[in-house]
DNA sequence: TTGTAGGCGTTATCAT
DNA sequence: ATGATAACGCCTACAA
């Protein structure tokens, strides 16, 4: 046997392992990849060999030879987008535990995203999952690429069933919210709606009407309205809404004329909705209910705390590894519903 | 010469190209990483057969052979931390445009970011980047791998030479703050200062009321503490230094007894004094000028919107790229100014 | 079960 | 400047 000596400087190579512990690369290789379960004598050496020589496989060389890199892409379209944020966070260390690593792309238009894409697969990794940029389709884009590469679409529209999507599903977040506001004593509600570029904001607005109608909530048209995710829009609509309050206070079809909770699509919004409350002195949660989305830290901070829709950031990352896993083959749409987090805006009187 | 042939379904290879382009694979690859400068015949006929066969390098295969990954490695606290989120956002693109790629690790703790710093160096990053935990000084575990790989470091602090840095100046921010305040018209301030773990913000508090007694200020200690970085936090404060406004209303020596600004060592913080002046009806800024920090994007929607201190982001990328581009070597610690975004909420009268 | 040996795609070395 | 060839470290088909 010919002993291989290893320079000091130089990083410790399967073969240095196997001259220390008197065996083949080959069997070196099978120990330290899982492929000989066995814990004998054998298996023993070539770990303490490894472990002596600080040895730590070389994933190029790796690569090249199975075609496996033990990477998974991850393309957002904003590191300051929240769900992307949250998705990363619970993203990292979950493929961390199969040794994986995570190569991150970002792309704010479909443009960028396209060519991320290409790079991200250029580099052979094993999975990809994306959330589109803002409003768009990456169907057909994702297309080119889920031949070779499993891709999971997190969220967004799809128009095709080659390539597999979790997404979260607004209407079971709608029909939470409007059951909840019932059940704590609301009698009558508005929605503050998002204006998206997509239809998605359009079926959701029929979905409130739907649940208000079936919960026998009252309700008026003029009450709801598309708009920004901002917390001056949340400040405008509410002061719109009950800027009036004082003139009709004590009449008691006053659920009728102002609404007794209010459903934001967004956290900011909520925001800016119970400022507006607080300087015209109306009283959340005794006055008007508020329910937000997104449940963002800034939601246990607010006087009293926001009640607000989580996303299921855990489940989606959960069943994206799962579909990328299974491989390309298996294509499969899932839809995972938001969490309800009940807080101060909105117990019950 | 003999033709390799390409099988439809495998990618092209430098082999394919070199067959196609009638030279040999060590032209091709010469050409194609730009170590053959003149754009000739033979380099135009090697492009073209590139393209036509739709070829793309093998990182895995390059990486093997010349210990250059392409590959920049970014290890940060948590995703939701604005700072790393913008961090990201700013050097995503950055480092796109040299064809490399973002190998991303995530830890909260010291434990977890030794771990991630493990992971990322054993796939041979070409640098490594690396915002600290909260509270947290990462110098030895920096040093051990600081031999083989670039490493600067971001923001906190640091306790060697060994390895770069490149941090945010936080006493020129106070010093801008103070000026810009001082230039206003205002004649006392308070300062609402976040608790770290780290001496930081002790010096920072130092740095406050030099900055007050050189542009002889009115200031009392205990209208300035440490605190949360949050909008409750904010809230209580401006309860405390505010809430019996009126009782004190018309004296003339009234900026004694009360702040006529505010500086925040946090944007929630100044959301927060806001809502109370608000509640208050104290006007900003005619009776109280805010001044927040982080120039968060909600900062745009508050009424006024809020003057805040932008992180300087894209320096500190651009500064941590060169710093990695000029290797191991030549360790530097760099500091650079935030820079003050003036908006309604500090405005002259 | 273990060892031998060939090859993954690229770049560096060396000779031309 | 170009081409032939070896080598990077690992995995795996095949032989023992």
């Amino acid at each position: 046997m010919v002993t291989t000596a290893k320079p000091a400087s130089a990083a410790a190579s399967i073969t240095n392992v196997a001259a220390l512990a008197n065996v083949s690369t080959a069997t070196v290789s099978r120990v330290l990849s899982g492929k000989r379960t066995k814990d004998d004598d054998i298996a023993r050496r070539v770990r303490a060999a490894a472990e002596e020589l600080n040895y730590s496989v070389n994933y190029a060389a790796s690569a090249l030879r199975s075609d496996v890199t033990n990477t998974i892409g991850l393309l957002i379209p904003s590191a300051t987008d929240p769900l992307s944020a949250q998705l990363l966070d619970e993203l990292e260390p979950m493929i961390d535990v199969d040794a994986q690593q995570l190569l991150l792309g970002i792309g704010a238009t479909r443009e960028l995203q396209a060519e991320r894409l290409e790079s991200l697969t250029a580099r052979n990794v094993d999975g990809l999952i994306v959330i589109p940029a803002p409003g768009t389709d990456p169907t057909d884009t994702l297309e080119r690429f889920a031949r070779h590469t499993p891709i999971v679409q997190v969220g967004g529209r799809q128009s095709s069933f080659r390539t597999s999507m979790v997404s979260i599903d607004e209407n079971a977040a709608m029909e939470a919210s409007v059951r909840h506001l019932a059940e704590s004593g609301a009698r009558s509600v508005a929605y503050l709606a998002g204006k998206d570029v997509s239809f998605e904001s359009a079926e959701l607005f029929a979905m409130f009407h739907t649940q208000v109608r079936s919960r026998t909530l009252f309700t008026r048209n003029e009450w709801s309205q598309f708009g920004e995710r901002t917390v001056q829009r949340g400040f405008h609509c509410a002061m719109r809404l009950f800027g009036d309050a004082l003139d009709r206070s004590g009449r008691d079809d006053l659920y009728r004329l102002r609404p007794e909770a209010l459903i934001c699509c967004d956290d900011a919004v909520a925001f800016g909705a119970m400022i507006a409350l607080d300087a015209l002195d109306l009283r959340v949660p005794q006055d008007v209910r508020i329910v937000g989305y997104g449940d963002s830290p800034l939601a246990m901070t607010t006087m009293p705390q926001l009640t607000s829709l989580r996303p299921p950031v855990q489940q989606i990352v959960a069943e994206a590894l799962r579909l990328i896993a299974a491989g390309p083959a298996t294509p499969a749409h899932i839809m995972l519903p938001p969490q309800l987090i009940i807080r101060g805006s909105s117990r019950a009187a």
